[in-house]
DNA sequence: CAGAATCCGTGGGGATACTG
DNA sequence: CAGTATCCCCACGGATTCTG
């Protein structure tokens, strides 16, 4: 709760578009994590999440707070503090999260697998090769 | 197993950019679900799925295939024939997307309201509006 | 500190038409 | 039947620069 969050939070092939489950845009899972314990400042969020550029962290954080799942506070005081917590509603997606997760760590094996044996066979392929990334990012791990 | 897939299996506001939670691209958790009964042509597919063009589905379908959660096979005859299905992999997918599923009619009422009051709150106002939807779908009801 | 403004590339996804 | 082939749009997201 009062721990900051480390800068290694998140390996940098996280999120990873192998991962086929994703909660709202590309960083929103890894926001969500990092709100689990209790409120941050935007400062705070930029530490773990370095490699978001800040307006694309605003944007994302915008979303969150239009769909329920993340509360916006501005405290007053001379210079700008900014924090931001999970709702009920966001910390209850923590548990559909929590599965999305279980079953990505589960099966990370097979999902490479999956996917190079598919560029493999159709890659060296003359025509119709058309492999087409899916439009996923990893959640959590 | 061997029922026809309904034609109003989906109804027209699903997928929904109201769910945060997606599962691969914008039509593959419907697709899975499709699938969820046994194998299923792809004509078969195009009748519960009939807002979705040809062109789109191939691709939705080619990356399940490529990410491993659908194996396509052609079946021999004289006319063209493919049959798709899900692979253990792919249905074991179906695990944590009930999760998902469950979650979001449980909330799908706060998220409608946490939309609303945000769009009221934000819309008036002059500048700054910035209100970016999520990159996201509905993925099962 | 917490963003906003601007520019821009990529590609997901739809419409339409055509084919082995 | 099961796709392909084109064309097109725009929203996501990254880089860079600037500000109350």
């Amino acid at each position: 709760m009062r721990e900051p969050l480390p800068a290694d939070m998140f390996d940098e092939l996280c999120p990873s578009p192998l991962n086929p489950i994703r909660f709202g845009d590309k960083w929103a899972a890894l926001i969500i994590r990092c709100l689990e314990d209790g409120p941050r400042r935007f400062s705070e969020l930029r530490v773990p999440l370095r490699r978001v550029t800040p307006k694309v962290l605003t944007g994302s954080l915008r979303s969150l707070e239009r769909g329920g799942l993340v509360r916006r506070t501005v405290l007053a005081g001379a210079t700008p503090h900014v924090e931001y917590e999970l709702t009920p509603l966001g910390r209850s997606m923590l548990v559909p999260l929590a599965a999305a997760c279980a079953w990505t760590e589960e099966h990370w094996d097979e999902l490479i697998d999956a996917r190079e044996s598919y560029d493999d066979a159709s890659g060296p392929r003359p025509a119709h090769a058309y492999a087409p990334g899916p439009a996923a990012g990893r959640p959590g791990g």
